[in-house]
DNA sequence: CGCTTGGTCGTGATAATATTACAGTATTTG
DNA sequence: CAAATACTGTAATATTATCACGACCAAGCG
């Protein structure tokens, strides 16, 4: 299993994960020779800022604000649906909201914690979760394309607060 | 595990499904002394007309529709409110449209199968995908407390559809 | 029975999220 | 360079969901 879960939800460098992103992102994109342009990097540097997602009119604010002029709607979705489209970020559907993904080059299921309290997200990709979701789809008959997993709950630190 | 998979994707005689979802309900209405009124009703009504989730604005469209006026969206988010609130229809993020829940009354991890060709959804309950979920969550010290699992892909019916 | 209380409903307004359409600009390609 | 392609700016609009407030109704009580 794969998991950012110990630094997402636990005092960390953040910098690394920043930094780390964004040179993934770089290569990606050059990879793929699709164009990582100023406004598409700020809004994956936005998503990388911290473990929590972003709605998408947070993202308009903060681009606004740091920008000095007003920033529309279609151009953070363009922006998002570029970076989705490259497996940089995900969305998050119980959230409406976006999160960069730590680790865009390996295989993985889309798995994310979803911590209630501090709003931190973690990603896994956990073989045993992805055979059971295939192997009870396929006992229904069902061939599976794509998988929505999303668990909400508390993270470790949030659950020792929470105890007291 | 259980399933309406057999049912929800292939012919059957839908007027049971129907009939007996409202039974339950009325049932599990009685025990909580929660009343089913004929809003609320309808609503549920209208989300077992098939095993396709409604969006809310489709159901504020039908009920206008059969009642003669305008039904207004807080009218209708609140008899799904209730009805999500009695475990008797579930909401799909993935599609931000409801259904119907095929069996209220056992403890169930709301675990869907979504057909993108028939639109038709199945609801699972499986405790290997269960399991591994809470054994992978607990591995990440993650405390599971809600998860949606929502599997997009093809139904039997379409699977054999597609392939000629 | 009338009164009180809590839950339910009607209605207008508004919030939050996302898309369409079209014109303009920049970048790449030949 | 010219043409084609990709990217951006902008206004308008679509879609989903909530808030606020007053009226109404139904059960429980004196
Ligand atoms: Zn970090
Ligand atoms: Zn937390
Ligand atoms: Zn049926
Ligand atoms: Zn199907």
């Amino acid at each position: 299993m794969q998991s950012n879960s110990t630094t997402a939800y636990q005092q960390h460098d953040h910098h690394r994960c920043l930094k780390a992103a964004l040179a993934q992102a770089r290569q990606r994109c050059a990879e793929r020779k699709a164009r990582l342009t100023p406004i598409r990097e700020s809004v994956l540097h936005l998503l990388w800022q911290s473990h929590r997602p972003l709605g998408a009119y947070k993202i308009i604010e903060q681009l606004s604000a740091a920008s000095g002029k007003r920033v529309l709607p279609p151009t953070v979705y363009r922006a998002l649906d570029f970076l989705l489209e490259l497996g940089l970020i995900h969305r998050l559907a119980t959230l409406n909201a976006y999160i960069g993904c730590p680790f865009p080059d390996s295989v993985h299921s889309d798995y994310f914690l979803l911590c209630r309290e501090c709003g931190s997200v973690a990603e896994c990709s956990a073989e045993n979760v992805n055979d059971a979701i295939v192997a009870t789809a396929e006992e229904a008959g069902f061939l599976v394309e794509k998988q929505t997993v999303e668990i909400l709950g508390l993270c470790t630190p949030c659950q020792e607060k929470t105890r007291k």
